[in-house]
DNA sequence: ATCGCCTAGTCGACTTGTCAACTACTGTAC
DNA sequence: GTACAGTAGTTGACAAGTCGACTAGGCGAT
């Protein structure tokens, strides 16, 4: 369902192919939500039996048709129906906590190389986002909707690095 | 695999049954992972039926009889071999984000009140975090090391309400 | 020329997670 | 005296997400 409704949100910035969409969720959207291409596709086939979303096959010059998905107006109150309904409730789900969680089952190496790995992973995704916030600017309302969430991201991070510092010298 | 690797580790802690692990799930292991109880009682029963777990039936006083869990040594080890092995990659999913992402979509006042009911999430979570850690010592290795996850929380809770401040400074 | 990578999309099998209903007993509040 | 909340567990139907393999053409490098 969320997923349904992210992706008719994207087609309702810019209509877009499955490929394009797999991109976003790898790129700028890639800080609140993450698909399969696989679920991509079959999502975007179930917008189209709901009237979501239309097809145009594009012949590609030199590269395979796209199929562009463009959201109707259907589409459009669907997704405003849902930014008006109740939030989700969130579900915490980290697995790199859960193995601190139970880090008593490890030695000191296999805890350090625990952490040294989450430390990495997240100076990693900090440089894409830091990247990204700097690629954006915020030109209208959405485009700082947008940005604003990025910022949600990288703030997330460097708690996480903070925590991290905080946790290995609480557990020399 | 994650869910049934917390359960053993839950087991690794202490002998429980369904019943007690689905209130770990609402509380001390909240912070990093959520389960369904049909979902930890279907697992429980893969744990037995892989070795990795023992069922004992305690007759209930008062109360219905108890199924306790309890781990094997094959648990242990699978338990162990889990904790060394490369962390899962964290897969980001947010329904909240997504919606402020699509905020352009929203007025000024759907927005605002999608901020506040954020707003009010977290410190409900925050207080719950907060009481849990003020009723935790760090008695042992173990102990403290689970208590540093659910710093992590706390962590990651007061960033939530400090970008809530300034994304809704920011977007006035 | 052949290998690997990028674009673009499809399919099947599978695992994981969610929802709602149902059984069954106890203790407490109204 | 009965309605509700808590303990304890089970089941079926679904929805959501993951993995790997497959087709198919184009482009650049070796």
């Amino acid at each position: 369902m969320v997923l349904a409704r992210i992706i008719l949100g994207l087609l309702a910035i810019a209509p877009m192919t499955g490929y394009d969409l797999k991109r976003h969720f790898d790129s700028t959207a890639g800080h609140f939500w993450t698909a399969d291409k696989a679920q991509i596709y079959r999502t975007l086939a179930k917008l189209v039996a709901d009237g979501h979303a239309e097809v145009e096959t594009v012949a590609g010059s030199g590269a395979p048709d796209r199929q562009e998905h463009r959201i109707t107006a259907a589409g459009e109150a669907a997704l405003a129906e849902w930014l008006a309904s109740e939030p989700e409730r969130q579900t915490e789900r980290d697995p790199f906590l859960a193995r601190v969680f139970f880090g008593a089952g490890l030695d000191e190496d296999g805890l350090r190389s625990l952490f040294a790995g989450r430390r990495e992973a997240v100076h990693e995704r900090l440089a894409r986002y830091e990247q990204l916030r700097a690629e954006n600017s915020a030109t209208d309302r959405g485009a700082r909707l947008r940005l604003v969430t990025l910022d949600n991201g990288i703030a997330h991070l460097r708690t996480e690095l903070a925590w991290l510092d905080a946790a290995e010298e609480e557990l020399t």
